[in-house]
DNA sequence: TAGGCCATCTGGTCCT
DNA sequence: AGGACCAGATGGCCTA
């Protein structure tokens, strides 16, 4: 995995730290402790990373070649979610045949998903390109 | 070249 | 004390 590290941090961590007003062992062990945490961190980000990737695998990306943004997969990702218990409430409501219901293709209920900004505009038109319009009716 | 997205570092806070 | 989590800052990469 290539480092994106800011050419102007090391990975010691010392640089915000002062040499001066500790003991040299205080500082190496400061120096330490600091090297230590930026590895958990960058690992617990990768793990996060990781639950990305596998949400956009499980997220439908209808005629997106490109790989969704984070903030756009958590919208799709809830735009999902939301358009799936829609269809199951409906078939629930109109006594759908499981068979039917379980034959449904993305393509099929993408009409109902609406993507909303968390200030309650449209998010589709900024940042998706869905074939659909008219997308309708948010859970 | 500006803007979007991202990785990394860092210090603060909370929890065990 | 040390780890997990978080948010801000910073700088690199990519695309329009």
């Amino acid at each position: 995995m290539k480092s994106r590290r800011p050419s102007s941090c090391t990975d010691s961590g010392s640089e915000s730290s002062e040499p001066d007003s500790k003991s040299p062992e205080k500082f190496e062990t400061a120096t330490r402790r600091r090297m230590a945490a930026n590895a958990r961190e960058r690992k617990r980000m990768q793990g996060l990373n990781t639950a990305f990737d596998r949400l956009r695998k499980v997220v439908p990306q209808w005629g997106q070649d490109k790989k969704l943004s984070k903030y756009e997969t958590l919208q799709m990702a809830l735009s999902y979610i939301m358009a799936l218990n829609r269809i199951l409430t409906d078939a629930r409501r109109h006594n759908t045949p499981h068979r039917q219901w379980l034959d449904l293709q993305p393509e099929n209920y993408a009409c109902l998903v609406r993507y909303e900004s968390p200030a309650g505009q449209d998010y589709i038109h900024s940042s998706f390109s869905y074939p659909f319009d008219g997308h309708q009716v948010h859970a």
